[in-house]
DNA sequence: TATGAATGAGCTTTCATTCAT
DNA sequence: AATGAATGAAAGCTCATTCAT
């Protein structure tokens, strides 16, 4: 009986002001997105208030009401938009970093990479976005990371002398690497072959059977 | 031959117009350098002409007058910087790769963290710079790395199953997001932890020199 | 009926809206006040209505609805405000005179001198305002003033060809003077010197009693 | 003869951008004639760069090349708005004094009583115009008045008791008032009136033969 | 009725680019 | 050929005013 629930379907689609308030939290998702896509698009420093107000279809006072500046806007979206990583126990080290990339990548939307490349950009001269670049890029893989390197570790899969943090950063910063400076779309292939063509075998024959 | 260029030029380099065209090479080089100075302090949106004639000590007509655009000074300045890449043989892979990337890293000044954001940035919006991007960053590096893996090939020194290229992207990749990301001052002991902890011990030979 | 409006109200006097109605004559002149504080702190172009919503702990749309304006806000801020000028027979022009100043400065508060450049700012494109600052600054003066020149016309006081208006008119320009361009806190010690100094030793006959 | 004779004349009045350059002083003084007007006619806060630019008919960026913001624009025009205030040795100080009124009205144009309410208006939040303020509105007029009392003083035309300062301030402020306030045209009417009628009497009979 | 929130118009200021010398 | 200066077109942000509840 609400209107909450047909809220979004009853949006209408016609130009000029939406009239919604952003106090309303679909509203509010909305035209973060909209800075999430513009982002994206443009980058940080190209990414102007009468783009946002256009695409979100709101007044830049609108948007200055609720958010007192382009880089909290933009801190904003970003905030909201939080790749979920899943850490999964296949008792396998490999295996593991395996699933860790693909959940990380599957995470991935094409906005991504125009995010990262706007988070770098703006995170030179913006504090908050540095702080947001850390916790939005680091933190979440880096504890799963941390989780599956402990339980490696445990099982005695961590060969003598290595560091187990590069065993994460080294796959992880490949296919960083190919998304952001290559621009491709990362997929299953890529970290595939990271993973059975790069660790696994410098991990020794013992992993190749994937059990023992 | 003329009084003003004659009497002055060597007590006034440091300030006021130079005067110098930009017919003469020298001339041209030193004001690419002042647009690469800036472009890895500020970046690329935010690198104005003004930033640029002043640094150079040249007037923003005559920058236009050489260069038709922001866009094109910019790729001009990055066509010239031309980082070296040396490949030294040493007969071991391991060896080899720290050689490269020793030497990589020698090329990378502080400039060039912001020199990398501001191609990342500009070439999305700029098909030239796109090309740079690739050609600067990659192309340079890839050759050497391709010497050292064929070397290495030929003395057996690649494992099994082991996609050769990714014993050149990983550590390359490592140390890359550290610079781009984390925003650290990339070092020796950077690549040497990444080669010790986290190469050779996998490539399992050169392991005994170094871990036990 | 809500727990929220009933159990708070006596408590949260000081933050938060105060939900009196406007037709409340103690809150209306609450709000003009808070509209006087401020048109004497910034100015009457500085004074913004959500400054006023802010103090007056109202809503702009509220404002709205009483006054249709923010000149007519002023305007009714500045109505309310009338200072009490009053008149003491002292059997003596001079003194007089003096009891006109110090009354007359007492109704002045460090509000005033902003009230009245505020006054002289808005009444330059507002007639309403122009009309207000004639009778608010001027009228009340005037007739207190001419109560006084009477007084002593009929004591014969007044020197010989002596324009008695300007008996008034000097020392209150003088001290209007030094309130308006000096900012000066205009206090008894200015009335005392502009009496005792300027308009007395002129007049000659209280100045044995004070000069010598 | 003179170019600089003609050269108003030869300025075309047609509408578009002038294109002269403002260091040109002519045109300097154009425009900030063009803000002297403004600032008279709407007073500081109302003033905006897009009225100088159009009145003026030069580009906002134009402005704001030769004076780094609004304030430092209006301090400039104000700055080269300095009434001329001559100081005559009549040998009467009551004549002295009504020429230096005469002459202070005289450097008052229909400006000055805009100006002067802009310079209080916006002295209140510009310390640099606050500064002019005083500059402008006190000093030459102080100093030509100091020099008007010394003579007086020399020749004993003071009364005891009275302060000279007050002889010059009374006067004054009584016109300024008119000015200011009532928003008076002042002329030489007024100054008689204020001479002949408020201190000359009250300065004594001595003084009505002026020569003595 | 009082309010939270939205909005168009405008403000000061900046920038890539072009003109006149 | 090099320069000083001018300019149109934004950009980020604010304000008086108006809806919708």
């Amino acid at each position: 009986m609400t209107s909450s629930g047909d809220a979004a379907s009853a949006v209408r689609e016609t130009r000029g002001p939406r009239k919604v308030p952003l106090s309303n939290p679909d509203r509010r998702r909305e035209v973060l997105d909209a800075v999430l896509e513009l982002l994206s698009e443009v980058g940080y420093e190209r990414l102007t208030m009468d783009m946002v107000a256009q695409r979100a279809r709101a007044s830049k006072a609108t948007l200055y009401q609720r958010w007192p500046s382009k880089a909290r806007l933009a801190v904003a979206a970003l905030e909201q938009h939080r790749p979920l990583i899943t850490d999964h126990d296949t008792g396998c080290l490999v295996e593991d970093l395996r699933h860790l990339l693909v959940s990380w990548l599957a995470g991935w939307t094409s906005l991504d990479r125009g995010l990262a490349i706007a988070l770098l950009e703006g995170s030179r001269t913006d504090a908050e976005l540095a702080r947001l670049r850390r916790e939005r890029l680091h933190r979440p893989l880096r504890q799963a990371a941390q989780a599956i390197l402990a339980r490696a570790r445990q099982r005695g899969q961590i060969p003598d002398g290595v560091d187990a943090d590069l065993l994460v950063e080294m796959p992880l910063s490949v296919v960083l690497m190919h998304v952001l400076i290559e621009g491709e779309q990362p997929d299953r292939a890529l970290v595939d072959r990271v993973v059975d063509r790069g660790l696994a075998p410098l991990l020794g024959t013992p992993l190749s059977e994937h059990g023992q």
